[in-house]
DNA sequence: TACGAGTCCTTGAATGTTAAACAAGAAAGG
DNA sequence: CCTTTCTTGTTTAACATTCAAGGACTCGTA
């Protein structure tokens, strides 16, 4: 059951295409680690620096930003997380004192998520022991190819997924 | 800020060793697939089984599990979770009639989690339709030797998170 | 036997996430 | 214009996860 496959049977229109042994191992493989990685990684950064890992990486793209600030609408995308999330994690951080909104002036609705110095502050702080973190769980332990690698296949799977995907309102056209 | 490293400077001891423009560009498509993934699949299970993706993946676990059933301790393990999320995740579970749970004859403190037929149904009903979600997401999108390679990497990251590793609580002797 | 330390699992509160619905404004097309 | 439709961002409530604490039990050892 889940994603075996211990019949040697072919597979026929009904019988759906179970994962092979391999696959399955490297199924497993790939799940335990990112749940102990995400796991990992979100301990570390709400240890030092008071915020869970995806908060972390709005800090990032923020700071990155001309003028430290982008649309939240923009922001949801490059972070790959729906705008309610984006909404919520936002009000937090402001909370902290470390990010604020301003209006857009160009669009009455729109919103700037924008880094402020305290929250600069905590990012130069907390960088290198997050770097470090990352650098022990996972380049570290891998092979200059291996990276390569990793790199490639997650370009791969990102893209696929991505909800922006071209053509991806007209399916029948692809 | 965050990863980069602009600067053409020799690492010193102070200055952190920050990812170079390459591993940035990896460490970004890993984060942005293993989001994007994770999201589709909660959605696909939350859609046609009623549950989150790790909820599903217990249910698996237990499946496979001889007669269907696993102490709380071992099942947490397996699924890299803390024993309280499990708690939590099986009284829901427990609620849905698809787990139930009782008491180890053994050692009064322990509880088995077991699948219910019900649990077992669910399961059956919707497995075909995730392993389809699995492959189109990642398998089909991949070279054998690509899988090949995820697996290799994913293996070796796990390892270095397990919390089990050996010498764990001795770090100071390897 | 009795003590102390460790294990097993649960609990409740605080925090974070999701899904659905909504309000306000922009844009497109007559 | 004016209406319809889309976009932007928020809100609420239900749900999930984490953290710290604690109750119940086991095990090693004196």
């Amino acid at each position: 059951m889940g994603y075996m496959n211990t019949a040697p049977i072919p597979p026929s229109a009904d019988e759906p295409r179970w994962l092979t042994a391999e696959e399955q191992r490297v199924w497993r493989s790939y799940i335990e680690a990112a749940t102990l990685l995400e796991d990992h990684l979100d301990r570390q950064l709400q240890r030092d620096a008071g915020m869970p890992h995806v908060y972390y990486g709005l800090l990032v793209k923020l700071a990155e930003s001309p003028r430290r600030r982008l649309r939240m609408t923009e922001l949801a995308r490059y972070a790959k997380i729906t705008r309610s999330r984006l909404s919520h994690a936002i009000a937090r951080l402001e909370k902290n004192g470390w990010v604020r909104r301003e209006d857009c002036p160009s669009d009455k609705r729109g919103q700037f998520a924008i880094l402020t110095d305290e929250g600069y502050e905590v990012l130069r702080r907390t960088a290198p022991g997050h770097v470090d973190a990352v650098r022990q769980a996972v380049f570290d332990r891998l092979t200059p190819e291996q990276q390569k690698s990793l790199g490639e296949i997650m370009r791969i799977v990102a893209e696929g997924l991505q909800p922006s995907e071209a053509g991806a309102d007209l399916p029948w056209l692809r």
